[in-house]
DNA sequence: GTCTATAGTCAGATAGAC
DNA sequence: GTCTATCTGACTATAGAC
């Protein structure tokens, strides 16, 4: 029937993990969604936390791949080292987003997968994040240096940390978005104009000015 | 022994659903913590449900008073109705990253727990949530909107989600902060420095131009 | 490789003694 | 109000027939 037992368990998966949590998701509906016999899981990945690491190196390989070579590329096209600041971002941002307009590879529903785990507090799923994270940070970060030389180091990690958790926020998405959502507003959701908001916004941000917090003494009262 | 036995029920829960997600969490583990039967939460506050609506309310409702305090007082002390947008963003941020340093109230303890259900995919946190913060956004939109003139309403609602988001991923705090912490840095989270940080980062992004994004064709390659 | 059947665990909730 | 004891249900995982 399905293509593939194991693609067809994976796909599932994708899909309701993102929708509902890791923890929240049983193998028997993830099985029932796949059209698969529920000993299939442990069959073919052996836990349902194997499960979840393949999916995530399944997707995350891919993905940081594609924001290394971005990296290389604009690395090329400024030998003088001078990379501007929106493109880097670029580099980014766009790789995790872009996975939205893929539909063939899952679309959407790897983006808020994504996001999730983000967030996801189980120590599992954070080493098998950091691992596969690990390499794309280090080789980023001097970039950025690079791009704001007056940054001090702290002010340059914040300020990256503040970019990352706007991404994954965007990317764990929509709940939050209903909270706010009494304006009805056109459901411009559309990926590209939002890479392009989250650049402008993020750029504007790492350039902040230093001590500029005016600081209001009080707040009045 | 204890103080309460509520009381005591809403601490433990508290700390341990922070650490670990209200899923993860047993109403076993809740209780042990505590020091009370088993039986205690079923008899005090009906469901395991029903005891996180009630932590829930116990804490936003004070915070979203208090961001309510900061906007009229902002209100009076600008009657000309031009409120500086960083003053507006502190009065939206600080009360929610203030809980962290006040000890007493339960500290960071529950400032993790208010970022985790930004993003808790539970149909009904998501409810008890809107009801709890449809109020505050209803009377903050239009004071950003008179900080921001020249901002067109979708730009507006897309950098609010931008702060929101800011704000929540900081607040469900330090697992993501881990993964990128090859940097040793100075362990600088202290609260009050976390705010400026996020003040002049958000104000930055809110201000930041609008057709701006130099779009760079192609990302080179 | 795929299935059924089931073992073993742990969850939330409740009845009823104190 | 608090406790013990227990019910009921859901889960992961596995053994073993096909």
């Amino acid at each position: 029937m399905s293509l593939d037992t194991k693609e067809a368990i994976l796909r599932a998966s994708e899909k309701l993990f993102s929708q509902q949590g890791f923890k929240e998701t049983s193998l028997r509906s993830i099985t029932a969604e796949a059209g698969v016999n529920l000993a299939a899981v442990n069959y073919h990945f052996g836990s349902k936390d194997a499960l979840i690491d393949a999916l995530l190196a399944h997707r995350l390989r891919p993905m940081n791949r594609d924001r290394l070579q971005r990296l290389e590329a604009l690395r090329a096209a400024h030998p003088d080292g001078a990379i501007p600041l929106d493109k880097l971002i670029r580099a980014f941002v766009a790789p995790a987003l872009d996975l939205s307009r893929n539909t063939q590879q899952g679309g959407a529903v790897f983006v808020r997968l994504l996001g999730r785990t983000y967030i996801e507090p189980s120590a599992k799923i954070q080493d098998a994040l950091r691992e596969l994270y690990d390499p794309v940070i280090q080789r980023f970060r001097p970039a950025f240096a690079a791009a704001l030389p007056e940054l001090p180091e702290g002010e340059l990690y914040w300020r990256l940390h503040f970019v990352v958790g706007l991404l994954a926020y965007l990317m764990s998405g929509s709940d939050m978005m209903r909270l706010i959502a009494s304006s009805r507003l056109n459901e411009a959701r559309d990926s590209e104009q939002l890479i392009e908001r989250l650049i402008a916004f993020a750029s504007a941000g790492m350039l902040a000015p230093l001590g500029a917090a005016p600081t209001s003494e009080e707040h009045t009262e």
